[in-house]
DNA sequence: GAGCAAACGGAACATCGTCCCGTTTGACAA
DNA sequence: TTGTCAAACGGGACGATGTTCCGTTTGCTC
């Protein structure tokens, strides 16, 4: 529908239809974005707006003007980081020493977004389709960008290759799930193991 | 852990092992649990302290008294509000025209009590056993509840027999999930619905 | 570089959770 | 029954957070 449409080519809607924003405004957004990821990974969804505005240097007005509601601010920076997933993954996978090193920090990454999918999800409760169109545009973008880094670490050998993303992905996102404030479950810890088990065992150390 | 055990035991404990309450505070506890129950049906379990302190007639540090953490209040709600399910079942049963109405209502007041259940939910995120062991209790005690109800139904050849408690409270359960807060999905017609087509054709109306 | 509208920042305000303290009240012994 | 005291109470104070307002700044355009 129009929502994973205006996704794809989000950039070219606004500065086409919109009147064109004010550097300084289209900057700010950015940095908001940024901020508010960083800060939803550390204090999840519900952290307190002057933490955002305060990291991203801003008023706490501007939050308002950029994202008039919470939902407002936790979808954007939904498909903020998606966006930089997908680009993470090509470049992990240059700048890496292996394939699986690669994949293992792409992971990591992954980690971080679902805190935001998993409040996403707590938003929006009661729009129901509104929530499966961005589960759907995550899917579509994120499952290519996953595949590709398993298809890399199985070609080069060092992971076992019946491994769907499909299904990486989503034993993930389950193992994540209830871990936001929950000292006595440590998600990241355990997704560090998922990932070590793909290795194969005659796989060099990396 | 001593969660799971209070769960079991709960009130025995606090009769037996405790030094015996005054009067009035009681009555206060009574009267807290009631009035949360019923605000939590209008407003949910995040409805502010000071509406459920009004509507029981106390100051809000006596809710804190009582309860000192929201979870503790809708932990005891949730018992509260099963101890009073267990007990409307055989006096709706005496009281209504015929078993069907009486299933009826008893269900009314199932759906009143979701919102907390949903409520606990979200509120025991972190304790995964702690929650267990509530949703465990709160079968042991309805099911059979529900069932008796749902056999007298069926006896009196108001309902089809093949429908069980657990199956009938999942199917309202499950209606009953994301609709807080949400103009657009009455579950309680619905759960309406769904009791209505229990009835046999050749039932007579109640 | 001058003017204007857009955008900004931070303080003011409103709401809610939490805690404290002076007062009231129920329980029990004399 | 009455006196005593700890338990319980009410409500206001306080801190944290969401939201809005307004004077100031900043980036576009001519």
């Amino acid at each position: 529908m129009s929502d994973s449409q205006a996704a794809r080519d989000g950039q070219d809607d606004r500065t086409q239809a919109a009147p064109r924003k004010r550097a300084d405004a289209r900057r700010n957004e950015k940095t908001l974005l940024d901020a508010a990821a960083a800060i939803f990974v550390t204090s999840g969804v519900e952290a307190p707006l002057r933490d955002i505005a305060a990291r991203a240097g801003v008023g706490t007005a501007t939050i308002y003007r950029h994202f008039p509601t919470r939902a407002d601010l936790i979808i954007a920076v939904y498909r903020h980081q998606i966006e930089a997933l997908v680009e993470a993954g090509p470049a992990l996978l240059a700048g890496s020493a292996t394939p699986h090193a690669a994949l293992g920090r792409w992971i990591d990454l992954f980690v971080d977004f679902l805190v935001t999918k998993h409040g996403l999800a707590a938003v929006l409760q009661s729009d129901e389709a509104g929530f499966d169109a961005l589960h759907a545009y995550f899917l579509d973008r994120l499952v290519p960008v996953c595949g590709r880094l398993l298809e890399a670490a199985a070609t080069a050998g060092e992971i076992r290759s019946d491994m769907s993303a499909l299904e990486l992905m989503r034993g993930v996102g389950n193992l994540c799930i209830g871990s936001e404030n929950n000292p006595h479950y440590d998600a990241r810890r355990l997704v560090e193991l998922l990932i070590a088990g793909l290795r194969l065992p005659h796989a060099q150390a990396e």
